[in-house]
DNA sequence: AGACAATACATCGTCGGCGATGTATTACGA
DNA sequence: TCGTAATACATCGCCGACGATGTATTGTCT
């Protein structure tokens, strides 16, 4: 999740690491904070697989920065990861939303919209947290008021969600004819 | 977050591994897989720390099964991890659910209001994915269609939570007097 | 002159999650 | 009778996340 993130802000521009710590707080940091001890090991693992180069600059206010720019194998390697997202990026939220944040680095409307799709059908499954044995349990018939809380909550994202995702493809599927 | 759950569950009775794992899947199973390879290791740490006891017995249909039981300190354990859980299972919806899914196990109101406050908090905090500068952005003032989305999705879910956090905690406090 | 915050990067050790793989047993249908 | 699925548990090794800690520089406030 965090290379994708990481892939996904250098798409546009290249950044320096110090940068890109405070985009990626930005993204997600009030939802899940990124330790700077996870940002300097991935940036390392993304430069082993070749997917980004850096070159050292004299620093502006401070030490010297390590500017970060995307290799082509990095660009292709984004949009792959943005084409085919693993089943985990498509069905656990904060992942899809990072997925979300860079689609639009995907350039073929097509290919936006099956990734689309692939959340649809996940949220069109028919789905609960809490079962009487194999029957999904609606919020009218759980007790507990907690566990109510997550069925309203859950139910209420999955409409807007819903009706956003279909909204969208139909946008996306008039654009590609 | 598996440790909570398995903690939760436990909590009102004692389980065996398999029948653990498949309550752990309809909990979060759609959203998070548990792989067995992360149960049973995470059983294990729960039962050196002291917080859950096993008694082998013979299996009912195969294999001998090892039946969970908490023990005094991990009925406590519970306790205090739902009392003071955290600042990321506040923030991550995942983990925050998990909280909810068990916070009945809290005896008392106004402790269980007491962690609801903790996420009223940080849902009114004005935060966004997308900033220009420190400003956060709006829906409305987005071009990419997919963070578009991110917004609206998020702002669904936090307008459904928000009214049901202050309802429920208003109750609790109606109910603790 | 000294303290402190911000900038900028890095390593180490630990711990948790996970895929792959292994081991039994029971039940059921081909 | 043979394969397969379900039940039930377990280990190994890798990898990623993270807290703690370290290093160095620049600008600002006191």
């Amino acid at each position: 999740m965090l290379e994708l993130a990481i892939l996904g802000f250098l798409y546009d521009t290249p950044l320096h690491g110090y940068e890109l710590r405070k985009r990626l707080t930005a993204l997600a940091g009030h939802v899940r904070p990124v330790a700077e001890s996870t940002l300097y090991p991935a940036i390392k693992r993304l430069e082993k697989a070749g997917l980004l180069a850096r070159t050292t600059e004299p620093g502006a206010v401070a030490a010297p920065r390590h500017v970060l720019t995307l290799t082509d194998e990095g660009r292709q390697e984004l949009r792959g990861r943005l084409a085919e997202p693993a089943a985990r990026d498509v069905t656990d939220e904060n992942r899809w939303f990072t997925v979300l944040a860079f689609l639009r680095h995907l350039d073929d409307a097509g290919a936006q919209a099956a990734v689309l799709r692939r959340r649809l059908a996940f949220l069109e499954e028919p789905a609960s947290f809490f079962y009487e044995g194999d029957r999904p349990l609606s919020a009218e018939e759980v007790d507990d008021p907690f566990r109510r809380g997550v069925l309203t909550i859950a139910r209420a994202t999955s409409r807007a969600e819903l009706s956003w995702l279909r909204e969208t493809i139909a946008s996306l599927d008039g654009a590609s004819k």
